[in-house]
DNA sequence: CTGAAAGCGCTAACAA
DNA sequence: TTGTTAGCGCTTTCAG
């Protein structure tokens, strides 16, 4: 102890071996005689040796960190209030959690990307898992190390874990229309945003498939872009029954104004959510709403890029679910 | 273009100068002239060249990432569930904003903590921020490492950030008192949490100030624990007026089990919450709650970790402050 | 099986 | 101002 810290350099000297035997030892590599390295365990233990990470990976090369690349499109609704994202951290560190390897988060402002697309490809050691990143950047990543993979729907050559995103807003629909709803209104999220585009499509398919009228806005996936949203629809037609709405924030937001108009949810108006995340039991009543397995998704995307499986287009995909609570039920 | 990229030793020959002059223009160190120093930005344009992290790091053996350590101690309301790390990595991001230093995220669970202890602490460059770790084991980093600091109140040897939780939940029984509420109970956090104890100390103080009947139970920090508190509470004190709920998760269970019984929030029973976090705003309804400014501690954290101005024992101080909501009225 | 030696890509004395 | 020369702590040939 001599006030730095212990290399392999003393390691090896106290177990009486060469530099090269205590690595080998120390990765547990072939070619290491029993006897030492006993000795050599031993000295580490002795001297609290623990290997430099940053000389480690320097000297091998190898890729020891995932980056988690949260893109931010609006500040305000940022990583703090969206529990979108603790849900990703929570799947990739899931897939991290028996492998060595480092999870680095990196956020980045949607309009600074550019400014920063360049430093973050060069940075890329294992790859990185595109959180809410646009095609167009997730594209442009991608040529630059092929080491990324998107968790949402990004452009095609981009490779990605992909949810049914579609086919839950259709089954949203129908299970409103099972229930007997015939007035079923939407608040969709963002007009460019993949995930909101992919669920748009979803319920203007059942729309057609059920023969609904289509009466739809969109509400941006806030609690505040919801709950307005779901004010204007309720004035503008009155007779609604159920609402499909595109994400728990926004569901969240919808049931404040839809009890603060004296209609009692879910009765009155039924509402089904998408995401399934910690407001979904939040509400009042609890929300009944499409289950997005993203912690799932994310361990899936990590160990893709843990394996090296990735391939240009290429795609893994997961169901989304119905998770009945109490904000949907049959009229009457 | 041969397949790696380039290094500094290309762009040093590219611009026909030394690696050391490359180093200097790279790192705006002095000691370049302005002819040289155009050549080298050119040669690192037309190369693309990118900085290889790791070998600085090695080299100037400076420390450039800063680690968040989250403790879980409930893998059900892990990271995913709970929006509490998600308000500390944006409170953390912010502060990394403008200065070159990573962000790496280690999760570890309680019953884990021993095995990686000494890991963790060697890792570590910048130094950790230390997410709801128990004082035993900030106390033992602190000891390995002098460079972490904890944003929940902790062992007086450790530096800390600390928001006046006592404080907090004094204030909000105070106001449920002034709003002419008399039978007020409250459900608490775990009792080994120390942010829920320093809680728990304010209430019981109010209560004594106040005079008020000590009506309390513990919830564990999750919404179910809420519920099934509140529940306990109005069945054994059907003449509850208001409720003080130790965190906005558990003050989302308890609006509902209140509710569930007939009772209406808040005319019949207020509840204020404690966290300000989402949940706050998607309770219905909204949640009248103590801010708990978990975004500037962090970012207060991570300062302080740049900067270096942390010694044994140090504490910043954050006031907690009433936001009111909807879940809290006058009586009558 | 073991060790000597050559780097990984960069920074930082130290000379010139 | 510039370049030369050592390393940072480790892995990994390559001889022995």
């Amino acid at each position: 102890m001599n006030g730095s810290r212990p290399t392999i350099e003393d390691v090896a000297r106290v177990a009486g071996v060469s530099r090269a035997t205590a690595s080998r030892v120390l990765n547990d590599a072939p070619g290491a005689s029993e006897v030492l390295r006993r000795r050599v365990t031993q000295a580490i233990a002795d001297l609290g040796y623990r290997p430099n990470e940053t000389a480690r990976a320097l000297a091998s090369g190898r890729q020891r960190t995932v980056d988690l690349i949260a893109v931010i499109d609006n500040p305000d609704l940022a990583l703090g209030a969206h529990p979108y994202y603790s849900r990703v951290l929570a799947g990739v560190v899931a897939a991290l959690e028996t492998v060595n390897v480092q999870l680095r988060v990196q956020v980045v402002a949607e309009h600074d990307t550019a400014r920063r697309i360049d430093t973050i490809a060069a940075d890329l050691t294992a790859g990185a898992i595109l959180a809410n990143a646009a095609p167009d950047l997730a594209t442009q990543l991608h040529q630059r190390s092929r080491k990324v993979v998107s968790i949402v729907p990004t452009a095609p050559s981009v490779p990605a874990v992909e949810a049914d995103n579609a086919g839950g807003a259709h089954a949203a629909v129908r299970h409103l229309h099972a229930l007997g709803r015939r007035r079923i209104a939407a608040i969709h999220g963002p007009d460019l945003n993949t995930c909101a585009i992919a669920r748009r499509a979803g319920h203007r398919r059942a729309v057609k498939a059920f023969k609904l009228p289509d009466i739809s806005t969109a509400g941006g996936f806030t609690r505040e872009g919801g709950h307005a949203a779901a004010l204007r629809l309720l004035d503008e037609h009155p007779d609604i029954d159920a609402m499909f709405v595109a994400c728990d924030l926004m569901a969240a937001g919808a049931i404040q104004a839809i009890t603060a108009t004296g209609r009692r949810v879910p009765h009155d108006v039924s509402v089904i959510g998408f995401d399934d995340n910690v407001v979904a039991i939040c509400t009042n009543p609890l929300l009944t709403t499409m289950r997005l397995p993203t912690e799932e998704m994310a361990t899936a995307a990590t160990r893709m890029l843990l394996t090296g499986t990735i391939t240009p287009g290429h795609r893994e995909r997961f169901t989304v679910e119905l998770v009945e609570r109490d904000s949907a039920s049959p009229v009457g």
